[in-house]
DNA sequence: AAATTGAGAATGAACGTTCACTCTTTCTTC
DNA sequence: GAAGAAAGAGTGAACGTTCATTCTCAATTT
C-alpha cells in the first residue's frame, strides 16, 4: 500500500515483473479507486463521502482521479452497479439445486454470508437509501431484481409444474415477498447480531416449508 | 398554509379562535418543523436536504428556526427518535391479542401498513443507512429495538410455556430473524409493489407458523 | 515530438450557522 | 389602564468552511 507513491507510472500490483498494457493499467487504476470509493461510502455515506476523502484513500490527487471518472455520481453508479451484479452472480447458483426448499435455502444463506463479509451490509442499506431518490440508482437496483426475481420465478414454477410444491399464492406474490424477507435478514446482519448460521438455516427454511407447501409427493 | 404569513404572531392552527400560550405556540412550531423536515428528507435524505430547503418548506428563515433547535443534526435525531417511538407503541398493541401466531400477523401488517403510509418506507431506509454510521441514531435505534425485542420475546416465551408453540430455537435467535423479516417485508414496502395485503398475510402467517411450530394442544 | 498520467493550487457555489436587527407580546409600575 | 421596559419571535444578510470540479503545468511513456 506505502511503495505505491514510490514510483507512480510503475505498474500497480507487479507479479513477477510482468508489464501491463496501457489499457490493463486504466482497469487497474479504475478498480483500485472503485474499492477506495465504497471503503469511504461505507464509513461516510454517499453524500458524506467527499472527493478529497477518496483521493486521500487511493493515494491519487483529484486531477488524477477526474481522468478515471467524470464526477463522483459516476463512482456512486459504479459502485452500485458492480455489488448489484455480484448478488445476482451469486444467486444464479442455486438453479443447480434440484431440491427447491433447499437450493432457496442455499441461495438466501449465501446471500446473507455474503452481507455479513467486507461491510457489504452497510453498503447495500446506502444503496436502498439512495435508490429511492437517485433514478440512476434506482434503475440499476430494479434491473438487477427483477432479473434475480425473473430467475427465480422459473425456477420456482417448474417445482410447481412437476408437483413438488403448492404454494398458497401466485408466484407474482410470493417472490417478491421471499425476496424482501431475504433481504431483511442480510441487511439487518443477524450473524452480526450474534444469531449463528445454523439457527438461520433452520428457521429459514422452515419459512420456506411454510411458504411453499412442499407436496408427500415431492419429499425425497 | 399561505395565510401564516400575513401575521407571523397568530395561531398556527387557529380552532375556533382559541388563543394559544407561549409553550403551546413553542410546541406547535416544533412540531411543524419536524413535518416539514421529514418531508425534505423523505425527498433529498439527512445529507441531501439543506437547512435552506428545511426553511423553504416550513415558511421560516434560518435565524427563526435555529431559536427551536440547536443544530441540523438535532432535527436529524429528534425525526428518528419520534419515528422509532410511533413504531413501538404500533407492536404494544400486538399483546392483547391470545393467540401468538394471530398476534405476530397483526403486528407484522399493522407495520407493513405503516410503512406503505406517508412515505415512511422512505424515511426508514434513511433511518437504516445513518444509524449505521451516526452514534446518536445507532443508539435510538437500538434501544427502541430492543425494547420491541422484550416485549415479544415475553409475549412469544409466554406462549411456549403454555405449551402452545414449540419452535425449533431458542427465543434468542427467533427474535432477531422475526423482526429482520418484518423489517423487510415493510422496507420492501411490498404493497406499493403490487402484493395485496391478503396474500402478504398469507405468507407472512405460513412464515410464523413453520418458524413457531404450533402444537396440537394449542390450536383453537 | 506527441500523448498520457499525474500533482496540486484555484474556483465558485453551497453548506450550516451566526449576527445585528426589527417587530410583537408580556410584564411592571404608576 | 396607559406608558415604558424586558423578553421573545422572526428576518435575512453575512461568515467561514467545505464541496465538486477545473485549470495549469510537470513528469513519464510511446
Amino acid at each position: 500500500m506505502d511503495d505505491l507513491v514510490e514510483n507512480i507510472y510503475a505498474p500497480i500490483e507487479v507479479g513477477e515483473g510482468v508489464a501491463l498494457t496501457r489499457t490493463e493499467r486504466r482497469e487497474q487504476q479504475a478498480r483500485r479507486i472503485l474499492a477506495a470509493a465504497k471503503v469511504c461510502f461505507v464509513r461516510s455515506g454517499f453524500k458524506g463521502a467527499s472527493m478529497q476523502e477518496i483521493c486521500a484513500e487511493v493515494g491519487m490527487s483529484p486531477g488524477a482521479l477526474y481522468r478515471y471518472f467524470p464526477s463522483k455520481e459516476a463512482i456512486v453508479e459504479a459502485i452500485c452497479e458492480a455489488d448489484r451484479r455480484e448478488d445476482a452472480v451469486l444467486f444464479a447458483r442455486v438453479l443447480q439445486e434440484p431440491d427447491v426448499v433447499e437450493g432457496l435455502v442455499l441461495g438466501a444463506m449465501a446471500h446473507i454470508r455474503h452481507m455479513h463479509e467486507d461491510d457489504n451490509a452497510k453498503l447495500f442499506a446506502e444503496i436502498c437509501s439512495e435508490a429511492m431518490r437517485n433514478p440512476a440508482v434506482e434503475t440499476t437496483c430494479m434491473k438487477n431484481m427483477v432479473e434475480v426475481q425473473q430467475m427465480f420465478a422459473a425456477y420456482i414454477g417448474k417445482a410447481i409444474e412437476r408437483g413438488e410444491i403448492d404454494p398458497p399464492v401466485g408466484l407474482d406474490a410470493l417472490l417478491p415477498t421471499l425476496m424482501s424477507v431475504a433481504h431483511g435478514m442480510a441487511l439487518n446482519d443477524l450473524p452480526a447480531m450474534g444469531v449463528p448460521y445454523e439457527k438461520l438455516e433452520i428457521l429459514f427454511r422452515a419459512m420456506v416449508v411454510g411458504m411453499l407447501r412442499p407436496t408427500a409427493s415431492g419429499r425425497v
